[in-house]
DNA sequence: CATGAATGAGGGTTCATTCAT
DNA sequence: TATGAATGAACCCTCATTCAT
């Protein structure tokens, strides 16, 4: 191998790729800059990736992957699960998600604001429905084993819940400090997920438009 | 002098440049594709605006203007509303808002999209965080009314419950068939909205992690 | 109109084309370079022609056409026409011919050198083609009147034929001075032409190896 | 290291430089294209030769060469040489150089097309004036020993028989089947060459123009 | 005010050549 | 000597903006 003085190049371009999608989008990046960025000249990013749109496509495919390895399929388990359990599960689930949105929170926004660029728009629509299906599988594994309300509409209630999750991760990805994941997630249960449980408060019911 | 001075070139600008920005987003839409959708040329679009960003700054500025006369400050009713005139109130001004979301889902697509620009990404956090600070103070006037759960995080709810509404909002931009909003913000109300009343569902007390 | 100003910039780009063209070929000539030959901008190049191949392509097919409008198609007079007339009107037409390639010489000389590019190299050979098809009219409509030898290969005399006129073209286009066309035509005709008359020369009769 | 020494790296070059070059002219023929096609890296290219220019120069120079060495002066042999041996010996000579072209296609019709660049069109000219002087060469011989007619023009006629036999070459370059040459050759001379013999047809005397 | 030709800074990509291993 | 990653100068084309008419 010629000059394998420094085999990183690949990964410092990557993450320099990374770096400046998440700064400027896909369409403001120039090769010049992730190349500056990784401390090599514009060439050498040729030599690695076919075109700029190239980069930013492996780049999201590969976390979009490991963002889909880190959910479970719901109701693989036994039937037998309490509600506690349930929630206490999805909780897990939850928290490993944004943790793992957290640490690649410059990728994310990109994906999240669709590349920034009219090209990959698209991101956004699949990624999101993506999230709205996992939320889907749940509220009816859920609505299944009799944790929520029969009369929830799961249609409705995942493209609500998803969105709520999808502006959480839309705000963890700007942050500049880490967030308490747990505390976080657990509250949000509390606040959002249980209201959907088997019954409507029922200081309201009778009371609905 | 090709054309006898028409007095609603600007309108007509203005029209064209929603079109095209809500077709292609700001970063792709081209001055000479604006003045061509408008029937006039390229050097009348600068005679009524100092820019393209500038046309897309007044655009959206007049939209969220208009978006935010919509929306009425809340408490400043009697404060013996009851909990069902609070939820019939509520819902009466989300569909005013989406049916107004509805009728200018070019624009509003392109807000919502981030301007597919980096240089107007600030627009959506902007009339995201406004559109929370509207659900904050609902759900600050309903948890003093007493008809929200003491233990309600009203930073969390809001943040979640506007994210929601959010995901809403860029659903309906592109949908192509007017959805019936009465019926789509009844169901989010009743699936959603009544799980933050005053209990959690007493069949998770004790239940939670 | 705007800024008519100068009326002639599509001509003068047009005719700086031809200048770089000629001097360097399709692929080494930058557009750059035509632009400031005609004295305006790159950008201005690029109102008036879609690419530079293009500018290319307008400027070959123009000549092309102009070309073919000098040549007669043969035989259509009188069949009476003596030898003499026949060749005296060959000469005609080879002059027209040659003075329009003179005064052609720039462009003439890319296209014979195949656009000194690969995208072009067909051109030549269309071209090729097209001046022995020519040649072989004009042979075969000689031999049919009996100004020619019985044995004369009229597609091998064609070629050889067009290969010398086209040496003829290739030498012309990059002559400073303007040769005498008469004299130099007559000369050749008088020189090959004739051979090809009636018989062989007696004195070789019988010599073909 | 990766391949043991081998000491027909450089000639393998060449002959894969040949090829590509006769493929796609000078200017499109990439370095890794040739190295690749030699089945070496480009390093080892620029091992053995300077640049890709000079490539291609020692390339043309050897085939040039080796032509050179194809074809006798004339007027060297016997003074008596009758006509027909005279006439026997140019069909020899050009057969061997047809053959030799053939041969060597691939090359030659990067030399016959200007090497498709602008740095090598001075090539084509040494050729075709070389390939003129043999040809003047030939027909002064011949008009000294009384071949030829004596009003012949040694110049006009040559630079239109080389022209007859550049286009000829031309052709063959690119042609897929080897052709006939003797054939081919013999059908020139009786159609062209016997027409500079000694007296013009007597059909046409006191015609010309 | 309207027009649209002219401007020119910029950016993605190519590829001959270099050079550390 | 062989390797092939790195370099960087070119070059085509785009498009927001200007401005003479």
């Amino acid at each position: 191998m010629a000059r394998p003085a420094d085999p990183h190049v690949r990964s410092k371009l990557l993450r320099a790729a990374e770096l400046i999608f998440g700064s400027v989008g896909v369409e403001r990046a120039h090769v010049d800059a992730i190349a500056l960025e990784a401390g090599v000249s514009k060439g050498a990013f040729y030599n690695h990736f076919p075109s700029k749109d190239d980069a930013f496509r492996e780049l999201v495919q590969a976390l979009l992957q490991k963002l889909g390895d880190l959910i479970p399929r719901p109701g693989t388990d036994a039937d037998s699960t309490s509600g506690a359990e349930f929630f206490a599960r999805c909780l897990a689930c939850d928290q490993r998600i944004f943790e793992f949105i957290w640490e690649n929170r410059l990728l994310m926004r990109v994906i999240l604001e669709g590349g920034r660029s009219h090209a990959f728009v698209h991101l956004v629509d699949e990624f999101a429905e993506h999230s709205r299906r996992l939320v889907v599988d749940h509220l009816q594994y859920g609505k299944r084993v009799g944790l929520f309300r029969e009369d929830l509409d799961v249609e409705i209630a995942s493209a609500f819940l998803s969105g709520g999750y999808d502006r959480l991760a839309r705000s963890i990805v700007r942050m500049n400090e880490r967030p308490n994941f747990h505390a976080l997630l657990a509250a949000i249960q509390n606040n959002v997920l249980y209201g959907m449980a088997r019954a409507p408060s029922p200081a309201f019911s009778g009371d609905l438009p």
